[in-house]
Parts: structure tokens; sequence; C-alpha cells
RNA sequence: CGCGGGGUAGAGCAGUCAGGUAGCUCGUCAGGCUCAUAACCUGAAGGUCACUAGUUCGAAUCUAGUCCCCGCAACCA
């Protein structure tokens, strides 16, 4: 009996190159669908791009281009950049696409037959050189010249229609929303009476965008285009039971920056369409660099493509997945970089494979040894090891991957100390097959740690299970078979010198 | 008094819901080991748990208040 297991990342918009952060959550969907897929549930990972809207249409006026050469132009820039993240997404969906316009004009159609979008006037306050409507906040902040008030006749959404039903559903499944402050922050918000939303463009205004099947003068707002792709991506209207399967599973990962249009705008929107809503919302933190957000005119955009081509896939998985308290913060710097790759993969990881290695080839002919009656000390790094993935999996299932890879180290930190403590190479002198078990059990659990790791790390951990002749092993003490011939190997991950910033 | 989150060793975090010797990783210092990638192991130094008052035999943890930091306050994405 397998789970089901649906996650999304947002689909990225296209007025630029990726940058860590896309990397990031696409990293962390890709991680959580390889744990699912390892302990035997069915997943389904859908990632894509946005390429409607505003700034994607100034983005291709200022390179001289249409808005769709612009995005075809885009596109490949992420999707290499997943290749070479080993990302293993099941689609990749573009709002471009026939099949999305499609399911959003029927929905479109479905919602309006249904009353719930209606024609106003919308009266705010325009910034002529952003050419868009500003927010009262924002027109306080003074950051915008050339403001004027301006009156627009639009189709709203009766999204305040569904309010109380929104909250309902939000304190009834507590799991709705992680973590829990950005649900305060979304019930707060809420005690406030929710106004419409409006999901029409004038095309004399901005002209790039699905076209609304009932006025062909508007546009569909890039948002409403946008949501719609999480069902689109599963075969909303297109392939029911696939959309049946998946849907109830949904998990969507985001940032902590588009949790209202999530929370509110397309939970009601689902709502409207009377489908279910997603089984969680998670949304994560910001890489701040050097204490301040990630941003073009700050120019401390850190390209996660740089990062690999230096420092290699792996060790940039392990270490945005490692570093960041999912649903915090985190820092990107150079010096915890290094010292994580140093700390935990070159010397504990790294290391304790060189260190079983070197002794099995010197001891035992390159062949793993017997495993004979386990002393006491033994039988504790079994147990260890043994319980290794039931933790790592609820870690996971609570979103706390950095947790999760804790465990593991913890585990390749205790095998280094029991190697410290039995000193097989003072044992081999005088009792070879005592020697022999000791090397068996660290090997064993190295073995382990690596299968836990791999969804981080898939091509590293590879390596070590191959040297160790176990690849496509799983979770279960004694799968790794004495006399198996280790193959020869480099040191996993190179010590990096600590003088670079 | 808009709403919410947070302030714990040099750094990053856990512990706070169910009060009871303050814990982890990194860094620093000393020692050990020598199988290994100057690695690994052990030990030590370093904290008035933001502040004040209260409840209690006992408070990082509960209560009240104060100060500081951060997020949200929608229709750009």
């Amino acid at each position: 009996m397998s789970n089901k297991f649906y996650v999304t990342t947002p689909i990225y918009y296209v007025n630029d190159k990726p940058h860590i952060g896309h990397a990031y959550t696409t990293i962390l969907a890709d991680v959580l669908t390889r744990y699912h897929k390892e302990v035997g549930d069915e997943s389904f990972f859908l990632t894509g791009l946005d390429e409607h809207g505003q700034k994607v249409k100034q983005a291709a006026e200022q390179r001289d281009m249409t808005p769709l050469d612009h995005c075809n132009d885009l596109a490949p820039r992420f999707t290499e950049l997943w290749n070479k993240l080993e990302i293993q997404n099941d689609d990749f969906i573009r709002t471009t696409q026939q099949r999305h316009i499609d399911v959003v004009t029927s929905i479109l159609e479905k919602v309006y037959d249904n009353g719930n979008i209606y024609m106003d006037e919308y009266e705010g306050w325009y910034s002529v050189s952003e050419e868009r409507f500003i927010t009262e906040t924002e027109k306080d902040s003074g950051d915008f010249r050339d403001v004027k008030k301006l009156k627009e006749r639009n189709w709203f959404f009766r999204m305040s229609k569904y309010q109380d039903d929104l909250i309902k559903h939000i304190e009834e499944n507590p799991d709705y929303i992680q973590p829990e402050s950005r649900k305060n922050e979304i019930l707060g918000f809420l005690r406030q009476p929710l106004g419409d939303l409006c999901i029409s463009r004038p095309k004399t205004r901005m002209d790039w965008g699905i076209e609304i099947p009932f006025d062909s003068d508007y546009v569909t707002y890039v948002w409403f285009d946008a949501l719609i792709n999480y069902i689109t991506g599963i075969g909303y209207l297109s392939d029911e039971k696939s959309f049946n399967k998946w849907w109830p599973n949904a998990v969507h990962l985001i940032g902590k920056d588009i949790l209202t249009t999530h929370c509110v705008y397309w939970s009601t929107m689902l709502l409207s369409l009377r489908l279910p809503l997603p089984k969680t919302i998670f949304a994560h933190g910001w890489w701040l660099i050097k204490k301040s957000k990630m941003s073009k005119s700050l120019g401390n955009v850190i390209s996660p493509l740089d990062l690999v081509d230096e420092y290699g896939v792996d060790s940039v998985r392990y270490y945005l997945m490692r570093e960041m308290v999912l649903g915090q913060d985190a820092n990107f710097t150079m010096e915890s970089f290094i010292k994580r790759y140093n700390s935990d993969l070159a010397n504990d990881f790294g290391n304790l494979l060189n260190r079983v290695s070197g002794l099995i080839g010197k001891y035992f002919k390159n062949c793993v040894p017997e495993c004979e009656k386990l002393t006491e000390a033994d039988i504790e790094v079994k147990e260890a090891a043994q319980s290794l993935s039931s933790k790592v999996k609820s870690q996971v299932e609570a979103f706390r991957v950095n947790d999760a890879i804790e465990e593991v180290l913890q585990l390749v930190r205790r095998v280094n100390k029991y190697l410290e403590v039995q000193a097989p190479w003072k044992v081999a002198k005088e009792d070879l097959n005592r020697a022999g078990t000791i090397l068996y059990v660290a090997t064993e659990a190295l073995r382990i740690s690596a299968v836990n790791l791999a969804p981080v790390m898939p091509s590293k951990t590879k390596s070590v299970l191959d040297v160790l002749g176990a690849v496509g092993t799983g979770s279960r003490w004694g799968e790794l078979k004495s006399g198996t011939k280790l193959k020869s190997h480099e040191a996993l991950f190179s010590r990096l010198e600590v003088d670079k910033e």
C-alpha cells in the first residue's frame, strides 16, 4: 500500500535568469520526492514557468523581442539548470502552452457561469512610470513618482464570498498552511474583510496574457492564470484519473513572498470551482546575502550554476538543504559553505569511506570481511543504523530536511568514534576475525548512511555504494555482502582551501 | 495600543506546548590516536537563556509589563 505524494514548486517568473532561490525550492522538491520514492510512495513532481504578465512583457520589450520569443529564450536556462542540479521533475509546465490556456479558459467560463465573476470599476493609485496600480502602502512609502488616481473597468472574482469557508478550512486543517507562523499571518489577514479579486487587465494597458473568453478586450490577470498550473499539470479537465489520483495529495512549496496569493487567492479559486484544497502549502524563507535580501540592484545574486561548476552538484544540494531551517531565512556565505563542505562532507563522511576502505584494503585484500559475533559496542552502532531511516522519514515528513540530514551525520560521527575506540588497526594484529567484524559494522553503517543521504546527494552517495558493491541496496542492516571486493576510489570530497572569499 | 514571529556561549540553531543540574554543530585552547582527506577521538574555556516584576520549594520554560529585531497589512510578481 503506497502513499501518493504530489509536490509542486512555484512556476518561476521568467523576467530574469534563475538564481539560488529558484534552485533552492526546486532542489527541495526534488529531495522530498526522492525521499518519498525511497519509502515506496508514488510521486509526481511538477515545476515550470510563469510566462504572462507585465514584467515579462517589459523584459521582452527591453530586449527588443516578442514576449514569447523572450520566454522561449529563457526557458532553457531553467531546464538546463535543473538538469545540472539533477532535478527529476515529472513535468515542466509553461503557462503559454495550449494545454494550460485551455484549462484557464474553461475555468474562467465555469466561474463566470456560476455567477462568481462580475464587471466593476476599479479605482486606485496608478504609477505612470511603473505602468501599474500600486497599493496604499506603496504610495505612502514615497518610492513612486507620477502617481495619480485612476479608474478602470475590470472583471472581478467574488473572492469575498469564500472568506468564512476558507477560515474554517484553515482552522480545521492545522497542516494546511505551514509553518504555523505563516498560518497565523494568513488568519490575521483574513480577520479583515476580504475584498474581491480583480482578475483582468484591459488589453489597451497590458495585452500579454490569456484572453478572457467572454470579453476579448481583456486578458487574464497573471496570478489567476499562473496558479491554475498546479491542476493543469496533473490533467485537470483532460485526464480525470490522473487528476483525482494526485490532487488530494498536493503539497505546494512556495517562498514566503507569495503566501497570500496561494493561501487566499488560490484557495478561494478552488473553493469556487468546488475542488478540494491541496493538502499543504509550505512557505520557506529566503536566502540572505550578508544579512540582506538577494537582489539584482544590490549585485549580490549568487549564481547556482557557478557554484555547481566550482564545487559540484552534490555539495551545493547538501549545503542548501542542510543550512536552511525550513521556514526560516538563512544566510548564504562562502565561509559557511566551505565549513559545511569540509567538516561534514570531507572530514566526516568522505573520510570515513577512506578509513574503512583503507583498512579493508590493508588487512582483508579489499574484500568486505565476515561479520562474526557482535559485542555490545557493535550492537549499539547496528541499532543506531537500523533506526536511522525511520528517524529520517519522520523528519522529512515534518519538512525538517536539515534535521533529517543531521540524523545521518550523527550516525557518521558515531561510526568515526566507534572506529577510534575499537581501533581495528590494532586488533588486526592479534585477532583478525574480530577486526573484520569491526570493519563490517563500520562499513555497513556507512552504507546505510549513504542510502539515507541519497535523496540529497544522488551522485556522491552512488559513488560510495559503487565502491562497496552495494548499488541498489536499501537501508536494512546486513545488505552489505561479505566477500565483496571494494573498488578503488578517489577522495569523495577533497577538502577546500579556506582562503577563498 | 492593527496582526503575527523572534531575542539562549564568538557564529548558526535546539530546548519553551506537558517548570527540576542549559544542549548540538562550527570556531578557540589543550591533550590523545596515527587506519584516514593536517583527518579522527577526548577534555577545557566561553551563557546574568533581552530587561523588570510576579507565581512556585524551584522559571530559558508559566503570568504581567518594558525594550529591541523581523514579517504581514492584497490585487507588480
